[in-house]
DNA sequence: CCGGTCGATTACAACGTTGCAGCCCCTGGC
DNA sequence: GCCAGGGGCTGCAACGTTGTAATCGACCGG
């Protein structure tokens, strides 16, 4: 069995409040004493008992993360992000999947028991959407990721969506396309990363003095490959000429400039491709991708930051906060001039 | 503050334990008591403080999850594969980061306090070696991934590596091909998957009666897309002749074609390429990636059923099991005849 | 030489849960 | 009518830790 304080106490022939103390680092230690305690700790390999520590100080040391599912690229970049921030703050990472935006699940993943025993939950929505906003006044702390929900009770973490969709567009406009196609459009949908950025695209257009045309615009269901890919398919059958396409995200970007290319189109020749998120893989496509980069470790960081926060001030109330990250335009083979 | 089995029991009338008793189902409860019981917890929402159940038990119901990195496509397919198996028999996953095969990082992670309050730890390492095994020997249940430690005191998992390779070699083999370059290979090693994979490519090519040449074995240091990409350019630069490439696993499979083509070379007709991993996005590459499937859902369900197995038989001593997933060739485009 | 201060250490209770032993009362058999 | 058996429930202790208050001795200024 584990060593426990009682056990190092004995040992030392201190008490076990003395040990508690010599771990903790308090003041008022006796090097001498210090230097005996330290000794039969590392004699008897002890190690704190986090469940116990937990149960009498309320607090674990993890933190939770609630996201769509791994496979998506984006979501384990993002993942990875985040669990070496919480590292740098010696926090853990209890990560659960909702699935591919599931509202009922992430809403029963709010008030699982399993995120007992979590200090507070980072929270990456797909399926909610603002009218759910209530539904985030859960009893622990909460940072909100993504573009489902604004002006809930919690703080959220995002990024400048329309500018930087505008930006990518203007991008395209600026190597002189003018008839760019959007792969990912959500159709009817009112909130969320695709309203967005397809406003940032319009908004683009307009300042560009572009008619918008809706036949450029695709729609798909989810944000993989397969989508891209299919999409940029029937556009193609559609038979609409297109010369540039902007993926809402670099996956539907990626899957899309697959299929342009085996259907014979030069890229960027004859279309430019920009995608959204700056996956590790949009370095190494052929050609590579340009993107948009969201700034991915700067709102990992800002989110353990900011739930740290509202871990530490406990439960008084605040205004929540909105952090909203730089993006950057990069420009790869994919748009070269 | 949540609500706690002492307000239960003063809501609903009855002792500590019955609330306790009637949590864990246990039989001898009134139905009359039962239902008072269930509508005091419904009404104060009650949820078992799993710090303090832990703490009396000794199981936490998480399990860790400790692998390289989440932003390599075949560990965050498998992370999500695992998270899935885990949820099945009601556990959660606390996950950390090890980074790209640092040695020291995964031996010191294998004591780390953090995984105290973890039922089990499944570890897949890539910095140990077969002579690190004792250190394997953890006081905790443990489920071992990989092919870096054979013959270690624990269960291990993993698959069919030799011939596997063997199969995607003799793949291409009967394609035709029979100067077949290995990009990936890791100089020196005598252990770990690069070094079982190489190994059935050589029987392949002893089999089918091919002499081996070593200006065909590209070296990398890590298995990431720019590796592969590095290799790939390093591999034509010498002006050595090929007619296929097996990537040790798909990310620098991926990586190689890309420049392959960047230099003019057709794909399948000049070099065919095959990947291992089955990695989602060689369903859409350009062209698509011939790779294995190494069973990755086998992999993820049978660690965490022997994990549990392992958590509930406590410490009896037993010899450790080791399971093979099987592996099946994918034939796509980058190998098509 | 005494009261006060401060450094070093300790005793105790409590966090919320569960295992164990035991209590009470009802039922059935003789 | 009494006892055995068992269903239904309760009280107590303990898991390992930490916050609070208390203790004890040494040292200092007056």
């Amino acid at each position: 069995m584990a060593a426990t304080l009682r056990d190092v106490a004995a040992l030392a022939g201190v008490s076990i409040k003395t040990v508690s103390n010599v771990v903790h680092d308090f003041q008022h230690i006796r090097p001498a004493t210090r230097e005996r305690v330290r000794a039969a700790i590392d004699e008897l390999g002890y190690k704190p008992n986090i469940s116990a520590r937990s149960l009498r100080s309320g607090r674990t040391g993890v933190i939770g993360l609630a996201l769509p599912e791994l496979s998506l690229s984006y979501f384990a970049e993002l993942a990875d992000a985040i669990i070496q921030a919480a590292e740098r703050r010696h926090l853990v990472v209890l990560l659960e999947q909702t699935g591919g935006g599931d509202r009922d699940r992430e809403i029963a993943m709010l008030s699982s028991p399993r995120l007992q025993l979590t200090d507070g939950l980072i929270f990456s929505p797909l399926g909610l959407s603002t009218e759910d906003a209530a539904l985030l006044n859960v009893g622990y702390p909460m940072v909100l990721l993504g573009e489902r929900v604004f002006g809930g009770p919690v703080d959220h973490v995002t990024m400048h969506n329309v500018e930087a969709a505008k930006a990518a567009t203007m991008h395209l406009i600026s190597r002189g396309r003018r008839r760019i196609a959007i792969i990912g459009a959500h159709e009817g949908e009112v909130v969320g990363s695709a309203v967005l950025r397809v406003q940032g695209y319009r908004e683009a257009l307009a300042e560009a003095g572009i008619p918008f045309d809706p036949a450029l615009i695709c729609n798909v269901g989810r944000w993989h490959r397969v989508d891209g890919a299919e999409a940029m398919r029937a556009l193609i059958d559609t038979g609409v000429s297109f010369d540039a396409v902007f993926g809402l995200n670099d996956t539907l970007a990626l899957g899309a400039m697959r299929v342009a290319q085996v259907a014979g189109l030069r890229v960027p020749e004859d279309v430019m491709f920009i995608g959204f998120d700056a996956l590790d893989e949009t370095k190494y496509s052929l050609p590579t991708l340009s993107t948009i980069d969201p700034g991915r470790d700067e709102i990992a960081d800002t989110a353990v930051r900011l739930l740290v926060q509202r871990i530490e001030e406990g439960v008084t109330p605040r205004v929540p906060e909105v952090y909203l990250a730089d993006y950057t335009v990069i420009d790869r083979e994919s748009t070269a001039a």
